[in-house]
DNA sequence: AGTTTTCATTTGTCAGACATTTAAAAGTCT
DNA sequence: AGACTTTTAAATGTCTGACAAATGAAAACT
């Protein structure tokens, strides 16, 4: 009877894991020093490049820092908000990108979260987060813009939404979501009738956050995110079309 | 001109940068086997310990995955929802453990997120959802219950709420701040009265999502929100005081 | 006192070796 | 021929020992 569970993995896994509960649990706390490598190395009874496999799996999490020379060493590291982002989209990229999870569900699950943004954003957003979204709709007006431009502008509008929601977790959650819909988004042609549709309701989202009416909001959302999966439904449509003759 | 950041990154993490890029970008697809550690060595011009170090860190990222013996190697990975769950859970948790954010703001974004499945949870829920829920709150009422199995059992019934929801990517995403609220809630003690109060709360939310009333399951989650900051002030405002003195 | 040099410590990298695992290939028996 | 066993090659996992490079502290020197 075999367990598949962890007797068998990796003892440079093992110590990772060790070390990383260690933090989780506070026993290691911010910035504090763990011992040298060769320290390491004796007190878990394995070879320095043991040790080191163990460093790095820690350090691609974040969770670590390393330092060269004396005094330097491995540090625990302060997770910041932009290493947190940058995980968050890397997962939530490949998550999407390798489990053939359908649009519907990426958007409805994208859209969900950006409409539970919409009152704070109403109620809190600055001039910056205003004018950001402006210039987002402005770019998107101009003629000639390549498709993947407009996604990525489509991105900014909307992460600024969400920003102006001014709660960091919150963006950071979203970061995901969003971020993670652009691959999804640049398989859709944008025509320009289409393009002419979302500015329009772009605009009206604007304009609802500047004026602090959050269930227009979230009616303009909601319409956004219907346009958006109509939007997909008719490129996967077309695909099987010409797939099957 | 600088060519692009950081030359004095680390050659392991360099080459983890270029092979993670390659996976991200889809020229190296689910399931490919990626070159033996011996020719990557080669073809980066380094020596074998400093490939494996780089694998590590992608295995940390579940971006690939080893197998030994002959034909075994490195693997891309599809990565699969427990393992998005976990690092989820972790940056999140150590995010806002590592950040000093106020309790407010972390728990806002979580309840903003949560009321954000509740109109799909009370669509879409399942027996199996119900019973969980009911289930939570019945142990909820258990006297003598510990505050940590008492917070097990809120995250579990929260869970229980998102996942009625039945969209993956939401559920995902939610269990990073659901879960990583947890050390925060262990902080507060929960007293017998306040225990009652919100189990008046789970037991209304579990009626309206049997009931499909999302109005009122949303307005009582946002009663939920407002009762649990409250209570978190509280123990804040007797630290404070005590400290004080 | 201020500057320069030395120096010990620690991470980064390399080379080579052996152990262990694994599945394919070869061999053996019925 | 088919089923079972043994061999074998290839790959990862681990270890040893070594050197290079960075870095800050202490010592030496103006």
């Amino acid at each position: 009877m075999k367990t598949t569970q962890n007797d068998a993995t990796d003892l440079s896994a093992q110590i990772a894991k060790a070390i990383r509960d260690a933090i989780i649990d506070g026993k290691l706390i911010v910035d504090e020093r763990l011992p040298s490598e060769a320290e390491l190395a004796d007190q878990f009874s394995v070879s320095r490049p043991t040790v080191r496999e163990a460093l790095k799996r820690l350090a691609a999490q974040s969770l670590i820092r390393t330092q060269r020379g004396a005094f330097g060493g491995a540090f625990v590291n302060r997770i910041a908000y932009p290493d947190a982002y940058g995980q968050q989209i890397t997962t939530s990229t490949l998550l999407l990108s390798m489990n053939d999870i359908s649009f519907d569900v990426a958007c409805e699950a994208r859209f969900a979260m950006e409409r539970a943004c919409a009152p704070m954003a109403c109620a809190r957003r600055t001039a910056d987060h205003l004018a950001t979204m402006r210039a987002e709709i402005h770019r998107q007006s101009q003629v000639g813009l390549s498709d993947e431009s407009w996604c990525a502008s489509d991105v900014a509008f909307h992460r600024a939404l969400v920003d102006a929601a001014n709660n960091p977790v919150l963006s950071y959650q979203l970061a995901g979501s969003v971020e993670a819909m652009q691959p999804l988004m640049n398989m859709i042609t944008f025509t320009a009738r289409s393009r002419e549709r979302i500015i329009d309701l772009h605009t009206r989202i604007a304009d609802s956050v500047e004026q602090n009416h959050p269930d227009e909001c979230d009616h303009r959302l909601s319409e956004l995110a219907d346009y958006t999966m109509t939007l997909a439904k008719n490129v996967i449509d077309m695909r099987r079309t010409s797939a099957s003759t």
